[in-house]
DNA sequence: AGCACGCCGACT
DNA sequence: GTCGGCGTGCTC
């Protein structure tokens, strides 16, 4: 039998394989790139997408008669070009494998089942409408289902009409309303880019006006967009926003956070921009919410997305502007499954397309500084505040000569300041970055340290629950009684303060004032959590004992004092962003005081008044630190001057773990500018009951360190139950 | 990721 | 003698 040649096509699975299938396909109209479809894969079926056939003939080494057909294609938008080579270039760069990048894409690819439809509601042709619309709730109904110009689901009419849904269904049993089948995942409505945003101070408005020129050209570099807390970011990179959603009617927009900053009032502070609610992407999106967001993402309906890290991975149809606000957080980095940061992908992605990326920070991070200064990135400057607040004066108090008193953690000092502000009945936040009552359970009486029974972490004690917690595992445990070690009862100490703790102080030493806590525990909701947000916004409480979830966009306008209990913490980490991290933190956290007409002042707690990055905070001088932490970066060859990869081995077999870290090291061979450290001890040895060795391999920036470890690792064979995982760039050295 | 195949311990 | 542990390897 003879004929044309089978026509092939390559597809690509969400699952942790390297390359493409290749599978038979009709000889008629055969599925473009891109296409979603089913294909038999083993013993079952799977979706994947039909990727580029552009590998060379020689890759195809399987025999053409096991080529099996196409199942079916899916009948949903294929994934653009530009999100195909995303994939590649997120493969390539954090040397996962392409299927597993693929995968970050499909979830949310519930989207791609069929799913039944929804029953929608729209006012019935030639009905006596004013008969029936007897009651001011029926006529509510009436008018949002009159205003929406399109069926609409008995709860949004509800909820529009601000009325339960029986009055919904009153309104169709009495005819007035018609019920037709609907898709139940209703696309997002179309943001109205007319609408005109805040009044722009006259820097706002050069900036704004800088970040919007960037998208008519045709290979944007990235714009750091630098300015204090409280100089109106966020109001220059809206404008961006609709710049470029109106430069293209099909342009779509995306507007990255950490998933802590995330919150409720900033989506409805983009929404009230532009009339309309973006597509949200982050954790607590339910599964019917994320299956919709993914659907009109996909189909290009949904224009601006508001999202968490992992919305990059969204099948955006026509992509055109990145926003990275909080650019120098360090939650933008994914440490499980494929490790990647979610700010450097995202200037990947926007290079890639050829759109603009905007980075937004009062902190930038030392790698984006240094991108400006070497004139990678552009970057503009919000200098002043918007409004009449003033930053806060930063004083230091030494703790070494005037200490708290024992078993309390605020210094004199810092307590006189909170009496002053409660005389003047103004708010004072107390900062400290640590959740819990205590992080360190010891006993009194043979100094055993509770430990997680299968890592080397401290157990947190958490005095709400009565339970002792890992922060690093979530293990938890009721506290016990007595010592596990020498059975001591009641011997077991709480050691060193957490944010519980304080809070016990701050009721203690001031009984009549109004205190609250925030944390981002387990114990709180996210109700709870934005309704003492809004307590303190509305001036309703007097001391705010917080943790980092306070260090974000709020605004407090009757705070004028930020005490930060603990200014040391971080300084000590073996981490080469230990500098940094706390210089940001408190950075932000003192940008909370004084937003108002009221100057605020803060007050930091330490040992090491004479710690670089204290005295820069205390100076204000964030140039002269960023100039001191990059000097000593430098001269280490650390990134941003260098770079640097982790090589991680993991296994609860120790032998089994030391003798893959020999042949690692015995299968090295040198490289030009490139050195590997290791093997050593991860400095969490232990974690979920596995053993980590590490290795750290450090190279010249001109080096592509991928390629060295492709070469190093292919020697080494992995034996018995050692898993191994490569971190490029990596943050967390835990 | 699943799932099957394959070679060593305690059971109806 | 088998059931089943999960290490290893494959899926076009």
């Amino acid at each position: 039998m003879s004929g044309p040649p089978p026509v092939g096509a390559p597809v690509l699975f969400p699952l942790p394989f390297d390359k493409p299938y290749d599978y038979l396909a009709g000889e008629t109209d055969p599925p473009s790139p891109g296409a979603f479809v089913r294909a038999p894969l083993g013993p079952r079926e799977r979706i994947g997408v039909v990727w580029r056939s552009d590998r060379p003939a020689g890759e195809r080494a399987i025999d053409p008669s096991r080529l099996k057909p196409l199942v079916a294609r899916l009948d949903a938008p294929a994934l653009s070009a530009d999100v195909m080579a995303f994939v590649e270039w997120v493969a390539a760069y954090t040397m996962f494998p392409l299927g597993s990048v693929l995968r970050l894409v499909m979830r949310g690819g519930d989207a791609l089942r069929p799913v039944k439809a929804a029953t929608g509601y729209l006012l019935g042709p030639g009905q006596d409408v004013d008969a029936v619309a007897t009651t001011p709730g029926r006529r509510a109904v009436v008018a949002a289902a009159a205003a929406a110009g399109a069926p609409a689901t008995a709860r949004a009419l509800a909820q529009a009409a601000g009325v339960g849904e029986g009055v919904v269904r009153g309104l169709v049993a009495a005819g007035a309303l018609e019920s037709v089948a609907i898709d139940p995942d209703v696309p997002f409505a179309p943001p109205d880019l007319d609408a005109p945003g805040r009044a722009l101070s006259a820097d706002q408005e050069q900036a704004a006006a800088r970040a919007a020129a960037l998208v008519d050209e045709t290979k944007p570099k990235p714009l750091l967009i630098d300015g204090v807390t409280g100089s109106g970011k966020t109001e220059v990179y809206l404008e961006a926003v609709a710049a470029a959603l109106r430069a293209d009617p099909q342009a779509q927009a995306l507007i990255l956070l950490p998933e802590i900053a995330l919150t409720l009032p900033f989506l409805e502070r983009v929404a009230e921009r532009f009339r309309a609610a973006p597509a949200a992407w982050h954790a607590d999106v339910k599964p019917a919410e994320r299956r919709r967001v993914w659907k009109r993402v996909a189909d290009g309906s949904a224009r601006i997305v508001v999202g968490a890290r992992s919305a990059l991975f969204l099948p955006f149809r026509n992509l055109r502007l990145i926003v990275v606000d909080e650019e120098h957080e360090s939650a933008y980095k994914q440490e499980d499954g494929v490790v990647y940061h979610g700010r450097d992908m995202a200037v990947a992605r926007a290079a890639l397309g050829r759109f603009p990326v905007l980075l937004a920070s009062a902190t930038p991070s030392l790698e984006t500084v240094v991108n400006v200064e070497a004139g990678r990135y552009d970057f503009v400057r919000l200098s002043s505040r918007f409004g009449p607040a003033q930053l806060p004066a930063v004083n230091l108090v030494d703790l070494r000569r005037t200490p708290a008193e024992p078993g309390a953690w605020l210094a004199p000092e810092l307590v006189n300041a909170v009496d002053r502000r409660l005389a003047r009945r103004e708010q004072s936040l107390l900062f400290i970055n640590r959740r819990g009552y205590a992080p360190l359970t010891i006993c009194r009486r043979c100094g055993h340290r509770m430990k997680a029974p299968d890592s080397d972490t401290w157990l947190v004690e958490h005095r709400f629950e009565n339970r002792l917690v890992c922060h690093h595992t979530g293990f938890s445990m009721p506290k016990p009684a007595a010592c596990p070690n020498c059975g001591a009862v009641g011997g077991l100490a709480a050691c060193g303060p957490g944010v519980e703790r304080l809070a016990e102080e701050v009721a203690r030493r001031w009984p009549d004032a109004r205190s609250a806590v925030l944390s981002s525990d387990t114990a709180q909701t996210p109700a709870a959590l934005q309704e003492t947000l809004a307590r303190m916004k509305a001036g309703d409480v007097d001391i705010l004992v917080a943790t980092q979830v306070v260090a974000k966009g709020h605004t407090f306008p009757g705070l004028t004092l930020v005490g930060v209990v603990d200014a040391d913490m971080g300084l000590a980490g073996g981490d080469l962003r230990a500098a940094e991290r706390p210089f940001q933190l408190i950075s932000q956290v003192t940008g909370r005081a004084g937003r108002a007409d009221k100057p605020g002042a803060a007050l930091l707690q330490t040992y090491q008044p004479d710690a670089p990055v204290l005295r820069a905070l205390a100076a204000g001088d964030r140039d002269s630190f960023l100039e001191a932490e990059a000097e000593g970066r430098r001269r280490l060859g650390f990134p941003p001057y260098g770079r640097l990869a982790a090589v991680i081995l993991r296994s609860a077999d120790e032998t089994a773990l030391k003798a893959a870290a020999d042949a690692h090291r015995a299968a090295l061979a040198p490289a030009r500018d490139v050195a590997v450290w290791g093997p050593a001890p991860a400095p969490i040895y232990r974690l979920r009951g596995e053993a980590r060795i590490r290795f750290l391999v450090k190279a010249a920036r001109d080096v592509r360190v991928q390629g060295f470890l492709e070469d190093w690792l292919a020697r080494v064979k992995l034996r018995g139950p050692v898993r191994r995982t490569v971190d490029i760039d990596p943050y967390s050295f835990l």
